[in-house]
DNA sequence: TGAGCATTGTGAAACAATTCACATTAAATT
DNA sequence: AATTTAATGTGAATTGTTTCACAATGCTCA
């Protein structure tokens, strides 16, 4: 069994997207297309579209229809699949309004907070339970994938929460590098990480013009 | 004039993060160490560091206040480097938040909105703008980061206008991949992607669990 | 003083992701 | 039916990043 590049994973949901949009326009699709909606090269695009074992024709390209399926096939969950967050604040509460039926198969199924106002209640459509009662929650609702939205100083003590109860995937809001298993998978969201490098290259950017500008006036 | 690699620029926000705390305790410190909190192997940490031309001594490893310098003095704006953000709903709210005071030398400077109710005031410390000020407003503040919070639609009009305006950085939170001139440094976070990926290799992850349960018991 | 030691800096190897390049293919056209 | 055409699928090359492995270093302690 051959794995699959991260990246590519994460472009199907791209893909996913896009041919959603043109379902109703044509029938069928060439990769130069997708790759021009996705910002990326045709060849690139093939390359993502061979794992899913579906091919196009020279003339055609891919059936629009039946690449949908192969995506979904692919990345749906065929059973419902279920998400928890810890911490509603900021960035949780955001969340929840934005994935609330997002994906029928992918469903956040429960939030946790400390904060007694918080808890014991539904916030956003989703029942918020105290931290304290997360591994029974998650083994109970059979959650696989967890979100972790409170402080910095917290977020270890959440993931190990988490790893315990069985859950094998953490996306982590927090600036806090996790300590987690191999066999659970991680992805850190760092924002004031992706701040400080948009900010350089931006530096870099700038610079190099006003050096073009200064050989052109040497001219 | 050697580039440096991205990820790099990105982990020296994280070095800093980890040698400020540390700053307190300890005068020196071992790539090793550093490794360990940032959860990356010892040669990486000497590799990235490699780009700042400070060298730490095999006895005492790195001088924890001048590693900082140098982090410092790569990282940081020399002047005051300033930031808008276009949209401010829920997580254009969330990073207004997040990001006041945070670094004194990199500022969200101006926010810009549609909706006439949420324009000229200040919103969460910060002075918010009608977008169709957005490229005088960029231009007189000398704004040279853009973070792109409006509605997926909206996002290639926020972007043409932050490019049109002599915006070098973009973090693009929308989940439409954005047309920009390539001397426009563009991070895309798009949430829904991760979540996707993180579910996916969750399920491997459960699935490989599984198997190896099966397999134990076929012994 | 010098042997022992743990750590650094870095060339080279390994690995991962992307791009190139082209033989192959199936439809359209003659 | 043969020819032309523009796309696909993929081996190989390239690019980017991480890891390995070890000589060089400078401190400690005999
Ligand atoms: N807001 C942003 O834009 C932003 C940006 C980047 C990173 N982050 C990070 O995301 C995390 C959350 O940020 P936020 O702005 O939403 O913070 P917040 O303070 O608004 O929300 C945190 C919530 O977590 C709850 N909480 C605290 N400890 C808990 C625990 N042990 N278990 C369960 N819930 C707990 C709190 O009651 C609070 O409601 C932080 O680590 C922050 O560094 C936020
Ligand atoms: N909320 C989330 O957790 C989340 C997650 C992933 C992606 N996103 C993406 O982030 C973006 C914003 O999400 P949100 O939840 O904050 O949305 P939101 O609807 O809460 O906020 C969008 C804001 O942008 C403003 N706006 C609309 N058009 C504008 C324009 N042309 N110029 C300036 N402002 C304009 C609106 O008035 C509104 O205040 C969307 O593209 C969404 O897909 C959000």
């Amino acid at each position: 069994m051959k794995t699959v590049p991260h990246r590519t994973v994460g472009r199907f949901t791209l893909y996913w997207h896009i041919l959603k949009d043109l379902e109703q326009e044509q029938t069928h699709v060439y990769s130069h297309f997708l790759a021009s909606k996705a910002r990326l090269t045709a060849a690139q695009v093939r390359r993502d579209l061979m794992v899913l074992g579906y091919s196009g024709t020279p003339a055609r390209g891919y059936d629009v229809r039946k690449l949908l399926d192969h995506i979904e096939a692919f990345l749906f969950p065929s059973t419902e699949q279920r998400i928890a967050i810890a911490g509603v604040g900021n960035i949780g509460r955001a969340l929840l309004k934005f994935f609330a039926g997002r994906q029928p198969m992918l469903r956040i199924a429960a939030s946790f907070e400390v904060n007694p106002e918080k808890y014991d209640r539904m916030v956003l459509g989703c029942p918020c339970y105290s931290i304290d009662n997360a591994g029974s929650v998650i083994r109970e609702l059979g959650i696989t994938v967890g979100i972790i939205a409170v402080p910095d100083k917290e977020a270890q003590f959440v993931a190990n929460l988490f790893v315990a109860a069985g859950i094998k995937g953490i996306i982590n809001f927090a600036r806090t590098p996790l300590q987690a298993p191999p066999d659970v998978y991680v992805e850190d969201i760092d924002l004031a990480r992706s701040m400080d490098k948009v900010a350089y290259f931006a530096r870099q950017s700038l610079k190099s013009d006003s050096m073009m500008i200064s050989k052109e006036s040497h001219k």
